[in-house]
DNA sequence: AGGAAAAATGTAATGGATTACATTTTGCGT
DNA sequence: ACGCAAAATGTAATCCATTACATTTTTCCT
């Protein structure tokens, strides 16, 4: 094992030299830091990240807690967080928490064994007041999703608004009967989504029927999506379009009305959300609301660096990105005859 | 802070013990375990990771490079080889290669610096010497992709029966013209899979003409398997059957037959390659092969840890894992008339 | 009860880099 | 050439858990 001592002694200077030289203090002979450094060279010196973690007490290391990641919206942000991280010289832990308590549990340890600075969280399942005491005494931000009124920076989409607006464009081609697919959990997303739906309808002095308004299951699984639509197509009246709070619910959607016959968008508007890669990979195209989501994760490394460096109060700093209405194939006129 | 000595002095005890009764060490009296559990509980105490690190000299965190992670192909081994590493109490460091050599550097660099215990590589692109060298100093396993001859153990299928088989099944459906979609990369997964297109195909006595043989990009692109399908399906005698080395190619051979007008599988069958979710999420539903991602990112760890532990001679054992073909809907019999 | 072996616990060295503080060297003005 | 401030470097304490080795306590046999 190569140690700075080694280094130092080939080098022919302190220690103390040595580790000025690697951490780039002005107050280095630019001669000496050359001999250091030609010694570090011919060595293959590599610095302990261990032992500086421990006199420095931190880690360079960020955790990134998702509920799964096998759902590409959750890749994109992760790929996002990565991206900014690496630039920043920090490693990111990536934590699938499978909703898993006791996941959440372990990783929060990781904080408080120092083996990670900070957490930025997608979209998990903690209780508030766990969240709350979490959130006090370690620096976490909170990507996509956030619990209102918790003293945690966050950041994401103006949800609500991006929904309205959906719903307003579906109005505006002539839709009367829009139905919806929700999701059954607690997200702010899914909660400020529903909002925004019910109060596009009211603004255009549409009725919400009860069986227009169906739940997937919490993971936005393409299953419980389809039976959901199986239901919303099986109403009387049908709706004309519906709108989805994810793009994989809008596939199970299409998939439901053609197993019925009914062609999308000739008789059957649909829209997704999030933008998803395969939303333009088969046909129709799938209209939609893209999130930044590349940015969205890059964003929230910053904001948690920003706590980390400046060792200041936790900020409540919430930052919205915007988002943008994708006008594709699956949204179309209703069919006026039916 | 909450260290170890505060905890023995609550307790009554010295560090030494307080550290064996953590870890569990058979030394120490049950009742002593006791009174040091209680007061680790008391003081809330949690061992410092960086300290532990030093003097063990290991990290328990092990590397997962990808070169990229927006592909739920390695989305899902990477959640296979998160499972694995949860079970075994090690953390993962996911890092997103983009297939550039300094991320490559910078990722051995952590191994070295003790920050990373072992690696596993998803299919990148480091050059043979590179890797020999870096296989000799450091504990790797290659899961998906391996390099022939290497001192390294992998995890993999076996791309060349696999594909021999698919390719053996669009023949006994009755195609004669079956062309197919490779992909301009130098994995070794890539290569078997053409070799194994072209033994089928000599074996069934068939003709490869060349302009049925055609690249896709590196990276599998949605775009570039169009264009590649658009070229073959301009090809006099267009083929009846397409073969695509990975399931996103065969998305795009889809799309871009349906935009020719040609339906799936009546005037063209196309078969997919890796089994990822959105293959039952559109119609037709892709015939394909499966592999069984979550499993191989299981025994990469297991393979991985092994090497660790054990510190043995790094050994080359090669673990291929079974495949299936999903025999689905976009794969029938050519229409005889065409 | 005596004493050797086994069990339990303690003491202190150790891992490797960082950094406060101490010391030496350099630069500069006169 | 002298002396002082500034620059450069060195010494040694420090971060905290682990563990080899030393010491004390317990067990159990005669």
């Amino acid at each position: 094992m190569v140690t700075i001592e080694r280094v130092a002694q080939r080098a022919g200077v302190s220690v103390a030299t040595v580790s000025r030289t690697l951490n780039n203090s002005p107050a280095v002979k630019p001669a000496t830091a050359q001999r250091v450094r030609q010694a570090v060279e011919a060595l293959g010196y590599v610095p302990n990240q261990s032992a500086r973690n421990l006199r420095r007490n931190e880690s360079q290391v960020i955790l990134a807690l998702a509920p799964n990641f096998s759902n590409p919206y959750y890749s994109r942000i992760l790929t996002g967080i990565g991206d900014r991280a690496w630039e920043l010289e920090y490693s990111v832990l990536v934590c699938n928490t499978l909703g898993h308590a006791n996941s959440e549990r372990r990783f929060l340890k990781m904080m408080e064994s120092h083996q990670a600075d900070g957490a930025i969280l997608l979209g998990c399942h903690w209780d508030y007041s766990w969240l709350a005491r979490f959130a006090q005494r370690s620096h976490i931000v909170q990507c996509c999703e956030y619990v209102p009124d918790l003293a945690c920076p966050s950041v994401s989409i103006d949800n609500y608004a991006a929904t309205r607006e959906m719903v307003a464009y579906l109005q505006r081609l002539g839709h009367r009967r829009i139905a919806m697919i929700g999701a059954d959990n607690q997200y702010i997303s899914t909660r400020l989504r529903r909002q925004g739906y019910l109060d596009a309808m009211e603004e255009g002095g549409l009725e919400v029927r009860e069986d227009w308004y169906r739940l997937a299951d919490a993971d936005y699984s393409f299953a419980s999506g389809q039976a959901a639509a199986q239901a919303l197509l099986a109403a009387a009246p049908r709706p004309t379009a519906i709108f989805c709070v994810s793009d994989i619910l809008a596939l199970s959607a299409i998939a439901a009305a053609q197993e019925l016959g009914l062609s999308v968008p000739g008789e059957l508007t649909v829209t997704g959300f999030d933008d998803l890669d395969y939303t333009t990979m088969m046909h129709p195209h799938l209209t939609t609301v893209a999130q930044p989501c590349h940015e969205m994760g890059r964003q929230s490394v910053d904001l948690l660096l920003d706590g980390l460096l400046d060792r200041e109060e936790p900020s409540e700093q919430q930052i919205f990105l915007p988002y943008r209405l994708m006008e594709r194939e699956s949204a179309a006129a209703p069919d006026i005859t039916a």
